[in-house]
DNA sequence: GAGGCAAAAAGTGCATGCAATTGCCTCCCG
DNA sequence: CGGGAGGCAATTGCATGCACTTTTTGCCTC
């Protein structure tokens, strides 16, 4: 049985396997502290029972699941509190990254960084929402890079992809676009000056509106989740 | 069909592989950039090449080795760069512990980092190195757990780890225990005042010098760089 | 002689099968 | 009637085998 795989999109096998998981655990369609036995995932995604092994390993290794020796994987059981705690370090290394890019981007990093951030003020009038955090999601990486310091970026990338989960629907408040734009426009007005503290600290204050703004949403997916047969 | 295993100890299996590797490679017995391929470990070993999948993802996912799809795996080359990048991660992650210490740590928590810094004055007079060490991991970790931010704990705790055998031979320089006492104490200092800033920029000095001082020991190692990928 | 293409060899990725450990249910004894 | 020990079922952990990707080597052509 070793034709077509059935969940298809690219990449790895495994890969995609991990993305489905996360996907399902953190729209809550896994809720936290629901067991994962490697044969139901395995006849789920049509794989053997290896690369689930091998999945779970993974989400593991970022913290989306929780392995006991023996006794099998279960969804993570993110309390409200680590929650609070991943957006607290997401605040402190962005600001990290902001004061580095500050003083640490060369001058095309600098260019492009303000053209692309002008150029988003296009969509904020256009409430394209969906372009907006395409943008948005760019606009922090350049950050992360600008900071030129691999390790940092490494930690940055882990922290951001594990709160994405519950940083999805962030632009749906009303205005949060224009004042997201803005709060942009205060780092990249720090950076561009070199101000490596004020580029910090607005960085900071924007993550951690961010955070707050996210947060409500994250008690709403944890209170109630769908209810699995099998 | 391979009767007993070989190499036994305690705990699971492939957590002894991850540990006997991990040994191995910052032992320098494996040297960065080493292939390694997976039939030769399960041979060398004794088990077969799946524990031995598992135990290669466990590493790469804490950063000692690098997995390329359907390229292999290698001993992770940890260039001067990353390796000061990761020394420049430190200082800023224990400057944002000690930050916070400052500003959460409980009457208790505050009372015995005082109590356990004074009492280490004497290992100082004494030039007692390796017990010093032992304090002097405590002291971090106390700072750590201070900060009351448990996924700033588990990165700080992580990136140490990772530095660990770049920081051995520290306490060698001549003068080093005196020194570092005299810098732990600027951090208890601002810590019983609540100064968080002081804190910080104590703690970010404190390990700043560390890093300073442990880089010159690392370059031996250094000697041929793969490129990295991006 | 050099460069490119193709085929074989090597090595990874996944599937399947078997052994071992764990949790639970039942039955026996106090 | 309650508690503990033993057996049974279910699930994890590991071994082995096959398919696909990558790399290397040899041959052919220019």
């Amino acid at each position: 049985m070793s034709g077509k795989r059935s969940l298809i999109r690219s990449g790895t096998t495994v890969d995609q396997m991990v993305r489905a998981i996360s996907d399902r655990i953190v729209t809550g369609f896994l809720r936290p502290g629901e067991k994962l036995d490697e044969t139901s995932l395995a006849a789920r995604f049509d794989v053997s029972r290896t690369p689930v092994r091998e999945a779970l390993g993974r989400l593991s290794a970022i913290g989306l699941v929780e392995r006991r020796p023996n006794r099998g994987a279960i969804v993570a059981v993110v309390t409200q509190e680590h929650l609070a705690s991943m957006f607290e370090s997401m605040a402190e290394l962005e600001a990290i990254c902001a004061r580095f890019s500050a003083e640490r981007m060369t001058s095309g990093e600098r260019r492009s960084l303000e053209i692309e951030h002008q150029a988003s003020a296009r969509l904020v009038q256009l409430g394209a929402e969906e372009d907006y955090e395409y943008f948005n999601t760019e606009f922090h990486a350049r950050l992360y890079r600008g900071a030129h310091n691999a390790h940092i970026y490494e930690m940055t990338v882990m922290t951001r992809s594990r709160l994405a989960p519950f940083r999805r629907a962030q632009f749906m408040l009303p205005g949060r676009l224009a004042k997201s734009w803005q709060e942009h426009d205060a780092i990249v007005t720090a950076i561009m000056r070199g101000d490596g503290n004020a580029a910090g600290k607005a960085a900071k204050d924007h993550v951690s509106i961010v955070g707050e703004a996210s947060a409500v949403f994250a008690v709403g997916d944890q209170a109630r989740a769908a209810p699995r047969h099998q």
